[in-house]
DNA sequence: TCCAATTGATTACTTAGGTAACTAAATTAT
DNA sequence: ATAATTTAGTTACCTAAGTAATCAATTGGA
């Protein structure tokens, strides 16, 4: 078996996901990276953004671009940490608020795209692939 | 289960993919997208800039640019076809020589990556995926 | 204590991919 | 036969993520 098409099916699956999740936010005017970080902060609460980025396993810079961004959009709030160089983030009112609209259209869109996928199926492969991923980010560090 | 945690699993295992590819090709002053197009070119010959676009499921422009930047490099040929419209790429005599070192450093790092992952797992997940792959594709024409 | 090393975040610049709009060549239809 | 449509490729501009370098605040060690 070639480990070149294996490699190559998760690339353009993760390219037409991030797809869908743009074509479905389009309409409310978020794009698939400020959807992830809307995500994290409605179900694990506030936090600081380097909490963010480990959570989200992205480097601090795109982080900080994708922030900002929420943050002109009136979504997120900067709040200084008790120690100053942290920034911790919040949704805003305005955002707890569009958020359930905003969760049904991206819900609804992951169904219709494993509809057709058993449960079990989705299972073992999420299953698999976090393993895979542990594995190799175990070995970098070797 | 979280659908989000499926999606989100494979995006992590994109990025790292293609991190280790461009660490792993550092060396030879390659990319992960112009190592993608030289592997198709290798193993299925000269063609055109569409056919390497439909076979790799990317969108004409980024292709455009990564060919130029392989023809800077001298790795790449553009020919005019029959039809005047397309360019048929061919790897040049530079790059058939250098080909061998390439693919034995990607070979090398894909083998370490999933050294850990019995066989038949790995032959299941590629199933799955391109699967599920397929029928996202047939989704979005119905 | 005070200097050195570390950490959180930002800025500047890069690869990688996408859409929209365009040009030129080829094909289809009237 | 010519006008209309389609196709191959490019250009311009966008999102997304990465590295390197920098700054300010904090922590640790001599």
């Amino acid at each position: 078996m070639e480990t070149h098409e294996l490699f190559h099916t998760i690339h353009q699956l993760s390219r037409t996901l991030t797809k869908q999740v743009n074509e479905t936010l389009h309409p409310f005017g978020l794009y698939s990276a400020q959807w992830a970080v809307l995500f994290v902060l409605k179900t694990k609460g506030a936090m600081p953004q380097s909490a963010l980025c480990e959570y989200l396993a992205v480097e601090a810079p795109p982080m900080t671009r994708t922030i900002q961004r929420l943050a002109r959009q009136g979504y997120v709030q900067q709040v200084p940490g008790e120690d100053k160089r942290v920034k911790v983030i919040h949704l805003t009112d305005k955002a707890h608020e569009a958020y359930p609209e905003w969760e049904k259209a991206v819900l609804t869109m992951n169904d219709r795209l494993l509809e057709q996928v058993p449960w079990e199926q989705r299972m073992l492969v999420q299953m698999a692939l976090h393993d895979w991923l542990g594995k190799m980010k175990g070995d970098l560090h070797e």
